[in-house]
DNA sequence: TTCATATACGAAATCGTTTACGTCACTTTG
DNA sequence: CAAAGTGACGTAAACGATTTCGTATATGAA
């Protein structure tokens, strides 16, 4: 069913159906009841590729993923992210367009989505320090929001980010307070943007309370298990082992714990351990009491946030960027205690 | 830069030029030469909504992503399985379009992609017994791929599936030769088929053998990590505990190692376990030696796999359901050893 | 020379919407 | 009572491709 043979059905014009579907003042309100009424029963909906020609607008909003060709690793937090963001989107009348993309080629997909008018927008992932892709967006002039920063680039743009630093700073001061002085950090892969600033963010902690910062206590890399379990494991073997340690993730933490346990030790009484928790759905941390002591922010709740903000700049053009900071949640759990006597 | 501006500059038709870009026989060669440059030139590529308008077809394919609106749980292979997929499509010219769903109103959006026409396909995501949304499907003919199988469901209908069955068959058959007879199953939701089919593997086995499946060793519900560690807590509370556990991710096989180890139990020893790996690009099961034993299928391949099959059945509406059974391999790793003498 | 046949290109219709202008019959107003 | 305004609807031109017919020129055969 079409808005041709829907108008020649109720007899009226396509302009006076189409009008009365969008609601537009110039049409009574009998016939647009009549037209409401056989346009369910037909399940009408207009075809988006035809709407979206005639209104110049696409309706869609693009989801970049950067997959890395080397490990070939995809980020476990998108599919929470994205649950969020899909709300927003059908909620508004949008559609979400995924383009899995390996890290070489991404300037040309963003270029193609643009070139080809596919989306009106497009939501950056997985930033790193001085990203260029901001650059790009600008020039070519596609609408976006980033979710994460790009330290470095100093261009005005749209982001939603956790307040890592001030969640690690957090993390470091609670550990301190319990009397740690010995704490390691398993981070994300230099480069990324969050690790970078969960860096600074304990660094600088530590360095306030008058703690050197040592190199052999901090690792970064992919945030997978094994790569928790490894690098505890070698943290653990150091003459000077650490206390306490503070991850990047759930799925990092959990190697640590293994490597905690197979080194005959005891999580939150032997070795402290502290993670950021997205609240992915299926890694809850815990119920009343959280597995690990942890700062704690919803992927899916940023996914939220930043739909609504990217749809709202697109609705206004003339709109300046806006920047959205949540706050991590310090949850104590049973993972952290007083620093032992070693 | 439109086909209009294009040919105006080229001194061509649209005609001419559409046809050059396109590969038409009746155009020569030296103007197709000369248009393709100025193609690139000018980074000209057709509008997807105006070429989907003219061709009848959206070049593009559906993913609808249901998420338990009770839990609000977002199944974690997803992630890795349109990875998979995006790749096929992408080298095909396809788009991906997501529709995040809650689980009630998924009829509805189906109807609407068909309607609106936004889809050439979709891809079914985690069908239950019974799916109701196959026959929808068939009904509304919309050309559709499952991931999975729908048992209970008569009708033809194309999918990718693993071998479930016989993944856990092989895996109980591989506990009972270690000398095993009490053996825990921590399975998906009841409901969903993969779980009734691996419960299925599991229970032919074990009466096979001469065993008496126990309900009290048999759980099911959403594979969080908390359910892996819940589940095993309370088997290994039993005064007549299982000696080895199967799961059916890898993370309730997280939680499954947490519990064991609280219990002061040591896994490969005390309890064996062997789990379904999906082989998830976070959460990969170690080096050489695999953490765990377990029965492994990359679920990206299926994603690729699915792709390409729903594409060729989309390119030739006459075509029969496809089908396409992939096998698990069992990868032994740390986590079994004989049957402790309890 | 004439007619058929390729070869290379173009004009215009088409896909399904939206929307800028009309238009026409009734009020309302001075 | 004529002019102006308003309410409700229609005509037709976009939007940016593809595709169905043509058409003009060159080539070859009869």
């Amino acid at each position: 069913m079409n808005l041709k043979q829907l108008s020649l059905e109720l007899g009226l014009s396509q302009t006076t159906v189409s009008r009365a579907l969008n609601g537009f003042p110039e049409v009574s309100e009998a016939t647009r009841n009549r037209v409401q009424l056989a346009a369910d029963r037909h399940q009408y909906s207009p075809s988006t590729r035809a709407k979206g020609l005639a209104t110049g607008k696409a309706l869609a909003i693009g989801h970049v993923i950067p997959v890395s060709t080397k490990h070939e690793t995809m980020n476990p937090i998108f599919g929470d992210f994205i649950a969020g963001a899909g709300e927003t989107y059908s909620r508004n009348g949008y559609e979400m367009l995924l383009s899995i993309v390996d890290d070489q080629s991404e300037d040309d997909v963003y270029r193609a989505l643009k070139a080809r008018r596919s989306v009106d927008g497009v939501v950056v992932h997985g930033p790193r320090m001085d990203d260029p892709r901001i650059a790009l967006l600008n020039e070519i002039g596609l609408p976006f929001v980033v979710h994460g920063r790009a330290s470095g680039v100093t261009a005005p743009y749209s982001w939603v980010d956790v307040n890592n630093r001030r969640a690690f700073n957090r993390a470091a001061d609670f550990l301190i307070d319990l009397g740690h002085r010995r704490i390691g950090l398993i981070n994300g892969l230099e480069g990324m943007d969050f690790a970078h600033r969960r860096r600074n963010g304990y660094m600088d902690t530590l360095t306030a309370n008058g703690i050197a910062a040592d190199p052999a206590l901090m690792r970064s890399g992919e945030m997978t298990e094994e790569f928790g379990y490894t690098s505890t494991r070698d943290m653990l073997a150091l003459r000077d082992r650490p206390t306490a340690l503070m991850t990047s993730s759930m799925i990092l933490a959990m190697g640590t714990r293994r490597a905690i346990e197979e080194a005959g030790l005891t999580i939150g009484r032997d070795v402290s351990v502290i993670t950021h928790d997205d609240e992915l759905s299926y890694l809850r941390n815990g119920g009343d009491v959280p597995i690990f002591t942890a700062t704690r922010s919803s992927v899916r709740d940023a996914g939220r946030r930043l739909a609504e903000m990217l749809l709202a700049d697109i609705g206004n053009p003339f709109s300046q960027p806006q920047t959205e900071l949540l706050e991590a949640e310090l949850m104590v759990g049973q993972s952290t205690g007083p620093a032992p006597h070693l």
